[in-house]
DNA sequence: TAAGATTGAGTCATCAATCTTT
DNA sequence: AAAGATTGATGACTCAATCTTA
């Protein structure tokens, strides 16, 4: 069976047969059904009034255990998004009562960004509807394959991981 | 070895033990990974005066073989993005000498989108600096490893791809 | 009616510059 | 100086509505 990244790589080794493409059977896939999970995702969060970025930065701040919360700092990391980004993605935040900013007693720079309870209600009820329908996607998969799967994945993620 | 994923995956169980968060194991890896090659993939683009999407589009063009046009639903397809965003992103192209827009000799509805001798030298370029830089985020992977990886990937994909 | 492409409004992204506190 | 957060300019995306031709 063939999927679209097959073509695509077909396509390249006719029209550049002296590159060596093969990179692209891994990566390529990796990008296009990030794409695709993106849409997917979109779809399930906006059951829970919640958008995908509403969703990322909500879910780091329910992991980090009471009280929930973390600096934007903390939460750049967690998301890949740039401190700008970041900022207005909590005002936007702030402004639907899913967090609270509330200032560091020792630091002043820092601030911190606390989930409330309407937040933390949203954000768990979407978590379990992600996963329910990120197990269909993964239907297709054993249990052992998707353990190798993860473990091959991970050993390409840690180095960008890293520092 | 651990990577962010992990501490991730552990957050969720430690927040919510009783559900299952099990595919985020691969399905976080997915994004993840995705959008730390769009990072990687900008810069190598940069030196060749490019972007991300530019590639995209001028890609897809140069694997259609000549004539090198393709219409803008063809390359919705290609690039998973929606029609406005095609038009603009042709627009743009358009002015930088990268394509020119044709109507189609048949159906008056129907453009041709073809790559111009600059683009396609352009993408060229571009495609063969990627696929130099991904063989070293592959670095971590022998070969059959990358094969094993690739077809996994395969299996979740192509029942997106489908119709 | 439908298919294909375009338009425009609104949203969220990056980047570089700035402000405050250490 | 440097760290942390914010601001504003700009860019590209989605979505729904529209236009043209089949």
């Amino acid at each position: 069976v063939k999927d679209e990244v097959d073509s695509i790589v077909a396509g390249w080794r006719r029209a550049l047969p002296e590159v060596d493409v093969s990179p692209l059977e891994v990566l390529s896939r990796v990008t296009r059904l990030a794409k695709h999970l993106d849409r997917r995702r979109s779809t399930v969060f906006a059951r829970h009034n919640l958008e995908t970025w509403t969703f990322d930065v909500l879910a780091a701040l329910r992991r980090a255990g009471p009280p929930f919360q973390l600096s934007p700092g903390e939460l750049l990391t967690a998301t890949l998004v740039t401190s700008g980004t970041m900022t207005n993605r909590i005002n936007l935040l702030e402004a639907r009562g899913f967090v609270v900013r509330k200032p560091d007693s020792v630091d002043a720079r820092i601030v911190r960004v606390r989930l409330t309870t309407l937040g933390r209600h949203r954000v768990d009820a979407a978590l379990k509807d992600l996963v329910e329908q990120e197990n269909l996607i993964l239907a297709a998969l054993g249990t052992t394959e998707r353990g190798e799967l993860a473990g091959l994945l991970r050993r390409i993620l840690v180095p960008f991981d890293l520092p």
